[in-house]
DNA sequence: TATTGTTATACTCTATAACTATA
DNA sequence: TATAGTTATAGAGTATAACAATA
């Protein structure tokens, strides 16, 4: 009952499951340092260049919508996020950053770029375009994984 | 009040950011069929090849005792895990997987290859290598990111 | 009728503080 | 005294089901 003996395909998964472990700490704890869980840091990141409906917002973090509503609520309840009408359809609700949900929206993304930096800076700025080209390319190979 | 100009820099980033959602999206849902949170999927995972004491499980966690002792409860009743003495202190508690544990903890990890091999097999596999080349000395660069 | 969002409710995850047992 | 773990408690995050308003 012990574990097998690793694959090279293993290797290379194993290292991205790492990867995102590392890189969703560093989200949390940015994110802890201005009380925001890690879905609500998310939620700023998507709507810094959007302006959603809440369940379009819900598909994007694949949460339900009555548990958009909640997160929406405290957010709001914050100043960071705000709710308007929708333009096209009066049921839904769009919601979009208030003016200081964007500051820390900014702020957050570059304390994030700030917190990896050591990280990418381990690798020499031509291997670092080799990682991104080489990541977005996984990226774009589908919409959703699997 | 807009977004600014992406970087190289930031474009290195945001792929690490979206790459890391996307690996957890897959942990999380395949911890889902397994009603495991995020957080029993990876402590079965890390204690796959390792007996360690609540204290240091909640270290690799980023737990607080109390959280751990909740947590281990839970897997315990559901008997994927179990407590024994520490050998050298008798006030601590190891914590290891139960035969039921290693054998979900071992379809889990296959799973999860699985989950990701689509998207690894966007990339040739030489290009494989490099990636997990480039993400492990990334990885091994640091202990803790900042 | 179907869809959008909210409300009511319940459960899991998490942390803080107080406690017990051992070092 | 200090450390390891548990218990008690409270708050945030999540989902399901029932509901109101609009399409």
């Amino acid at each position: 009952m012990t574990k097998p003996p690793s694959t090279d395909s293993d290797k290379l998964v194993d290292a991205l499951v790492q990867t995102a472990f590392r890189t969703m700490a560093a989200l949390s704890r940015i994110g802890a340092e201005h009380d925001l869980s890690l879905t609500q840091l998310r939620a700023l990141g998507i709507l810094r260049d959007r302006r959603l409906r809440m369940t379009a917002l819900a598909d994007f973090l694949g949460l339900e919508k009555s548990t958009m509503t909640g997160l929406v609520d405290r957010a709001e309840k914050r100043g960071l996020l705000r709710r308007g009408p929708n333009a096209s359809d009066g049921r839904a609700v769009d919601v979009f950053l208030s003016s200081d949900g964007a500051v820390l929206a900014g702020r957050v993304h570059a304390q994030v770029a700030e917190a990896l930096s050591p990280t990418t800076g381990a690798l020499a700025p031509a291997e670092q375009r080799r990682l991104q080209v080489l990541l977005d390319r996984m990226l774009d190979s589908q919409a959703v994984l699997r």
